[in-house]
Formats: C-alpha cells, structure tokens, sequence
DNA sequence: AAATGGTATTGATCTATGTCACTATTATCT
DNA sequence: AGATAATAGTGACATAGATCAATACCATTT
C-alpha cells in the first residue's frame, strides 16, 4: 500500500525506514470512486492527500459558473487546497475523482507532527512545493503570452499522459480557452498534419 | 545590515544567534542602481535575492518583444529564478532594480550548505515558497475568470502599495492586459467615483 | 533651456476567442 | 435495450481587449 509513497519520497531524499514507519501509520487510507468529490467548494480542505491510483482535478467554479481546473493529479502526486489546509478557511476549490482512486489522506495535525519529527520531509515538501511553484508561474506566464494553439501544444508535450485520459472540455479550462476554441484548434492541426 | 533578514525569518520561524551570526557570513551585499539588471535572459540565476531596500521586478520578454511582469518584489521579499538557480540552465527572466536598491546575494552552493546546517531555515523557505505558491495559483485562476477591471481592482487591494512606486505599463504587463486597456480602466473608474 | 526618453491618454480599427445554438456521437445508468 | 447524460464538432455572430497612431506630458540629462 505504500510502496509508491516511499519510492516517491526516497527519489528525492534520504529517509531512515524508522522514519517511514512512523510517517505510515499518520496516512488513512480512502478509496474514491469516480465523480466523487473529496473536497467540495465552501468545505475546509482538512487533508493532503497523495495519490496511489487514479486521477483527480482540483477546480474553482467562477460566478458565471464557469469551471477552472487549477491541477489535474496523477497517481503519485500530491493534492490539496494549500490556502485552506494550512489556515482552516473554507475552500474555494473543489477536488474530484475523475476514475476510480486510491487515496492516502493525512490530516494538518499530523502533517505538522510528521514534519517536526522527519526534518527531511520538510525538505521533500519544499522541493515538490518549489517545482509546483515553477511548473505555475509558467503556466502564468503562458497565460500572458501565448495563443490558444500554442497553450495546447505546449501541454501536449508536457502531459502527453493526461490528454488520453481527461475529457477535452477539462483539457480546454486548464489552459484557459473554451472548448469551441480547442475542439477548432484540434480541427485545424488534423487537417496540417 | 541585517536587521531585516532577522526579522523577516524571525517572523517565521525560531533561529539561535548562533545559527544566524552563521547566516549572516553567507551573504554578499550589493547596490543596484536603478534600471540596473542583477539577472539578465540567458545568464544562469546565480543568486538568490533577499532585498533590504529599494524595488525590484522580474519579467520575460516573449518573441513579439512584450514584456510580461512575474514579480515585484519589495523590502523584505526574496527574488530569484528558482529553475535558474537550482537547475544551474540559463534564465528566460531578467531581474531589473526599479529604484535603487540594497541587495544580500547568497549563492547557490552557501545556500546549500545553509539549509543543511540549519533546518528551521529549510521550513522557512517551504513557508515562504508555499505562500507564493498560493498567490500565484490565485493570479492564475485569475486571469482564466477574471475580466481586466476585475484584475486591476484585486490588485488594488492587494498591493496598494506598489501601484504607487510603478508606472502603469508595468502594473499592465503585471496582470496581463495592455497599457492602454489600463489606462482606459482607470478613467473609468475616474468618472464613476 | 533645449533635448531626450519614458510615460500616459485617447480615438479608430482589428482580431482572436468567446458565446450561442444546433447536431451527432458516445458513455453510463436503470 | 432503451433512456439519459456527457462529450465533441461546427456555423453564425458578438465582443473584450489588442493594436496602431497621434498627441501631450513629465523627468532627466547635457
């Protein structure tokens, strides 16, 4: 059961199979099936959860009622609302099981028992946060600059994995466009090819 | 000298005199002029910033030649490329000081020894990375729903402060639309008040 | 004081992309 | 199997905001 956990943690830092034993017995485990919500907008995000299997998306619902997806998460990622998990305010994201998945929750209390106690897990979670944090301000930045085509080509080669996966509506409110605009997008680039 | 660095970390977290009389060998002071780059596209970021003074901004220039504004960073905040500086590739990002500006540099080998001696340091950036991380997210989801008054108005009330030491077609790059939307915006709001 | 370069405003026009509406296709559920 | 819901494609039209161009205004430098 956490197999991938500690391969994931020990691809980026050393940590003494005590170690893991104790971070092991502060996960609970959940089995989340399709459609369901692990989080829901207004609720408080009161777990980080790494993901064995399956596939999620973190979204925020606009006043239009639009839908943004801030995140999808494949198995081995990390995913949570960090602004409401770290202050207790309510979400303002929503989490949700896009196949059937196998969670691994833990709770703020345990997490900050986890940390003071494993210090190189403090590391790993900076280093996952600090690429997280690049991987955004990219995505930021492509925002500013590039054109609906360019914003889909550029996901195609960073997550070839996630487009065989996820419905093109969810694809098209990750990158920011409509999906009129990326199903013509998609139209166009059959044609060249 | 380093009265702010304390302060600032200190906030955070609890370091012994020791340990910050150590800090404090690792750094390097500079002054920056105004319009003076500390980081230049294609440079490797070799420092990261922590400025005692002054104003800073850190941008990308995309193939049309529009300038698009990651940060401004004021008194107190740290400033770097994370990719450059911890990849070691080169920066797509310049680093500019926007007034003249006090500077501690630490590079990236007496930053990697300074985490390692002191951990309450590594939770201080992972506080200090994490926080960004949320803010940015925020910008993100922003300029998917957000239309470009509503842009303007956030950023009023978030940093009220910086829209006075920036002109305009700064704080336009900074949240994605032209200067002459902006400056369209403001008249606006100029008649409606 | 003139000259230079950065900054802001405003009008006219253009365009990429959104929105709306309809249809077709494919999953999923009972 | 049939019904329902989710997904995808496409045309017609609308629009927010970009772009282009001209002008005026400062602030710095010489």
């Amino acid at each position: 059961m956490f197999e991938l956990l500690h391969q994931k943690i020990t691809e980026t830092v050393s940590i003494s199979d005590e170690d893991f034993e104790f971070c092991k017995t502060l996960f609970q485990p959940k089995k989340l099936r399709k459609k369901r919500f692990i989080l829901g907008e207004g609720d408080v995000c009161k777990y980080t959860i790494f993901l064995e299997k399956g596939l999620l998306r973190s979204f925020k619902v606009d006043e239009k009622g639009a839908e943004h997806v801030l995140q999808f998460s494949l198995e081995g990622w990390w995913c949570a609302d960090l602004y409401s998990f770290f202050t207790g305010e309510p979400s303002n994201y929503n989490i949700e099981a896009l196949e059937d998945s196998e969670l691994l929750l833990i709770t703020k209390p345990s997490w900050d028992l986890l940390l003071e106690r494993v210090p190189a897990l403090e590391r790993y979670f900076r280093i996952l946060i600090q690429n997280n944090l690049i991987v955004t301000q990219r995505r930021l930045m492509g925002s500013f600059s590039e054109t609906a085509e360019e914003k889909y080509n550029n996901l195609i080669h960073a997550f070839p994995d996630i487009l065989q996966r996820v419905p093109q509506h969810m694809i098209a409110s990750y990158i920011g466009i409509s999906r009129e605009t990326l199903s013509r997008i998609r139209g166009q680039m059959a044609i060249r090819r």
